[in-house]
DNA sequence: ATATTAAACTACTTTATAAGTATGTAAATG
DNA sequence: CATTTACATACTTATAAAGTAGTTTAATAT
């Protein structure tokens, strides 16, 4: 699988954040409870998006997580490549694969390579903004 | 990874197949040697190509695999849906997912679905011709 | 016929990764 | 200072990928 939970639990969190906002810091405890998945779980997959500055935590009472771009601003490429590593169809384009000493000679190396590119540019083109619920 | 070993393998196989045909037979322990690969694994994942008639197998001396087609009739994505199942970027539209519960409410399933869509279009747009040596 | 070659079948083992849990620490607030 | 919540690390479990081993069946050449 290309995506795995990690990735699509990112989504949703980001989704959630999204749609529950109201300036306030949103505790993942909450979206963990709406979302139906492990809390644990959760803010083991959150570090990479805080990191990369795509939210912000707070500590303590009243605190949480909270958006800190507009979500027609966060592309849903730049989340998974956050989370997943990046989005290659196979091994031998995986962000810590070891150059392939047969890559000269591979017949495939460029079919793999242009679909990555275009998995790229596909998910680059939605936004969360584009997933929320509409009313 | 959406693409495995499995699905890596076999079109190396085929491409191998189709660029040292000479009208006979070739036996999968060459093509095993030819391209590194464990004969025996190889042989685990034949069965796919053979029951689906994309190649045939003879028993004994002078027997062999051979493609049944000119190498521009196959396209790399029947190869990979036969040995992968389908082209799935994620788990719930995996050939054996169940359906969940969720998806009538999901946000993602869309852009999942429209993904896939992609990824068979692209993949069946190239044929084993196309990934075969030029001279 | 029979020895040889190679596909086909079945069961098993190993390795890697995904997924999830447990425990504890640090920071903020009422 | 008690409570809440983010943050960090280590560990466990489950699942799937990858590969092996051994056996059987079918074809050919001698």
């Amino acid at each position: 699988m290309m995506i795995s939970t990690r990735g699509r639990y990112a989504l949703r969190v980001m989704i959630d954040l999204a749609e529950n906002y109201d300036g306030k810091y949103i505790p993942m405890k909450d979206v963990a409870l709406r979302q139906d998945i492990s809390l644990k779980y959760l803010e083991r997959i959150l570090p990479a998006l805080t990191k990369n500055g795509l939210i912000v935590g707070v500590h303590g009472k009243g605190g949480g997580y909270k958006l800190v771009r507009h979500p027609d601003e966060y592309t849903v490429g730049e989340i998974l490549r956050l989370t997943e590593g990046n989005l290659s169809p196979v091994a031998c384009l995986a962000h810590d694969a070891d150059i392939c000493d047969k890559a000269k000679e591979c017949r495939t190396l460029n079919m793999w390579q242009g679909f990555q590119k275009i998995a790229n540019e596909y998910f680059d083109g939605i936004t969360i903004a584009d997933l929320m619920k509409k009313e």
